[in-house]
RNA sequence: GCUUCCAUAGUUAAAUGGAUAUAACUACGGACUUCUAAGCCGUUAUUCUAGGUUCGAUUCCUAGUGGAAGCACCA
């Protein structure tokens, strides 16, 4: 059982022995640690009910609780306006010093899903634009997502959802076939802009384009079909060395032009009832109640499928393929309103898809002030800005081991930029400013994690094994350990991986402070130095997990 | 016009309805004959406006101001 569990269930037994139930309470971790391990707020919420000032109440629970003689409870303090203040005893620490050595990397996981399958689409690619780093903002927050969910319990399958047609890519195709240029990443990225344009200006190629984009959604042998074909191989594997630098996998890929085909043959077999014609076109009419909703276009008056559409089979396809009891999808967050009809429109195919499907959407990166967008050239690619940044890491590096980890640092900076911001949030990218090696930033993160592996490392030189001592007293850095399991946990079920930023940060920062003013290895009092070792060791643990949640390395040295 | 999201120090961000709103960057100052100075300690500064709900509001509700997004065949 938890400590969670423990206090939750003691208090919810010393309310009932005062005659008290039914009272939903919060059971948290203060601000302060000044005001214990665990702040309770039962007082505050029953004293109406029971008629009672809150902190003669919480007085009351505090006497019930420690009549319950709770081995992890030191102390209960009530405080302002009738908190109830756990502060937790030698012997919790004791055994949670003992749990972490037992459980490693897996420190920290809970059974929150524990049973469940759990499906992460993400990193969703445009095979016919380069990675940028809005791409990046996706991967960094949707990856996190699956670390977090591998720690909920749950078995984790991960998918990637590419856009590998639409009429943009067939005005691309188009330019291939006329101009054959060797396949590169960029000659990819100048046809889809070079054909974009020339679809405007010259309205003699639409017919041909027209043909291109049906001969490709309707997977027909053709030139374009075999030149479509060999785009996509060599951009998946641009697309999967990129992402594996960033920490990611992907079990299985469903593409656009798949989930058209399976989605336009839904929408059809619907149409009419859920779907209706109108001028030329199916379109999905939201019922009246549904206020903000807007009718929306599924399949094309061309008779081809659009992201609408697309996304319909794509729910199909994730259901039947993979079973998951729940399925997160990470997009940006202007694509909120296109996803609340495909949904709406959805429950009435199979209620299932909906109620088990979660969009977590994300902001986007404003880039000195102004949106990137990746139809305007100039959006920086992943890749320019990991080198750009790792080229400041290399600057720093005192030797020519440590001028190998630049990359690893400059994907730790960037990482950091966008986790520590809620999703939903916009950020404001400025290399100048969000990019930091110093304070708080990943780089920190990581630097802490180094230096506490040369400290133990060192300690070993003299013989000096981490040992948890009974007889020493209880820092706040153990206490901020203790915290990681809850910290995960609400990260888990609120989708939220700037918990894990903000926590590991506080305690970094408190092991630094913890550091400065402690020495740590001291052969003339061992039983106090393996103690600290014993400190050190839990929090490099718990930088090392929190650090696997954000997908961020954890280096031993730098 | 309709719908939705956002507004926190000079800047970038944090805060399940909780206690004195948390940090970092910048600026200035400081400590260290100790294990990694990408570190540590200190000083200054913040919830857009007006109401409401609540024991308690950055958080919830209403109105306003300012910004962003979506609103029929792009993704």
């Amino acid at each position: 059982m938890s400590i969670t569990q423990t206090l939750n269930q003691a208090i919810t037994i010393a309310l009932a022995n005062l005659g008290i139930s039914g009272v939903v309470f919060t059971l948290e971790h203060p601000t302060e640690l000044i005001h214990g391990d665990f702040a309770c707020n039962a007082a505050l919420v029953a004293a109406k009910q029971v008629g009672k000032n809150p902190r003669t109440l919480a007085d009351d629970i505090k006497i019930e609780l420690e009549k319950l003689e709770i081995p992890e409870i030191d102390s209960v303090v009530i405080a302002g306006p009738g908190f109830i203040n756990i502060t937790l005893s030698k012997k919790f620490f004791v055994n949670l010093n003992h749990q972490i050595g037992e459980t490693g990397n897996t420190f920290g996981k809970t059974t929150i899903h524990a049973g469940k399958k759990v499906l992460v689409e993400h990193s969703s690619p445009n095979l016919f634009k380069p990675f940028h780093i809005g791409h990046m903002m996706n991967n960094a927050i949707g990856e996190s997502l699956v670390r977090l969910m591998q720690f909920s319990g749950a078995e984790v399958a991960t998918m990637s959802f590419p856009s590998d047609i639409s009429l943009g890519v067939a005005k691309a195709i188009f330019i291939f076939l006329e101009k054959k240029p060797e396949i590169t990443i960029e000659s990819l990225g100048d046809a889809y802009v070079e054909g974009t344009k020339r679809y405007e200006e010259d309205e003699s190629v639409h017919a041909r384009v027209k043909e291109i984009a049906d001969n490709l959604y309707g997977n027909v042998d053709s030139p374009e079909l075999s030149v479509f074909t060999t785009c996509k191989h060599f951009n998946i594997n641009y697309f999967e060395s990129i992402v594996g630098k960033l920490g990611s996998h992907f079990d299985s890929y469903i593409y656009e032009s798949e989930a058209g085909i399976v989605g336009k043959d839904l929408i059809l077999k619907n149409t009419p009832g859920i779907f209706t014609e109108s001028q030329g076109a199916i379109v999905y009419i939201p019922d009246e109640s549904k206020k903000g909703l807007n009718t929306a276009v599924f399949i094309n008056s061309q008779g081809n499928p659009t992201y609408e559409a697309k996304d319909i089979g794509l729910l199909d396809l994730k259901f039947e393929r993979v079973h998951p009891d729940l399925s997160l999808f990470v997009t940006d967050h202007e694509q909120i309103p296109h996803f609340k009809i495909v949904l709406d429109a959805a429950e009435k195919i199979n209620k299932n898809w909906v109620d088990k499907s979660v969009h977590v959407p994300h902001g986007r990166m404003t880039f000195k002030g102004q949106k990137m967008s990746s139809r305007l050239g100039g959006v920086p690619l992943a890749v320019e800005m990991i080198e750009d940044v790792a080229i400041e890491a290399k600057a720093r590096a005192k030797d020519p081991e440590q001028v190998k980890l630049a990359e690893s640092i400059a994907i730790a900076a960037i990482k950091f930029a966008i986790l520590r911001a809620k999703p939903g949030q916009n950020i404001n990218f400025d290399p100048e400013t969000s990019l930091s090696f110093e304070g708080d930033s990943g780089p920190y993160l990581q630097y802490t994690h180094a230096r506490i592996s040369s400290v133990i490392e060192k300690a070993g030189e003299q013989q000096l094994m981490p040992q948890y001592s009974e007889g020493e007293s209880i820092v706040d850095v153990e206490r901020m350990v203790a915290q990681f399991e809850t910290v995960v946990a609400n990260a888990i079920s609120e989708y939220a991986p700037q918990y894990v930023v903000t926590y590991l940060l506080e305690l970094a920062r408190s092991f630094n402070s913890f550091y400065a003013s402690n020495k740590i290895i001291d052969s003339e009092h061992v039983e106090q130095s393996q103690h600290r070792l014993a400190i050190a060791q839990n929090v490099q643990q718990v930088i090392k997990n929190g650090l696997h949640l954000l997908a961020i390395t954890a280096p031993n040295r730098m």
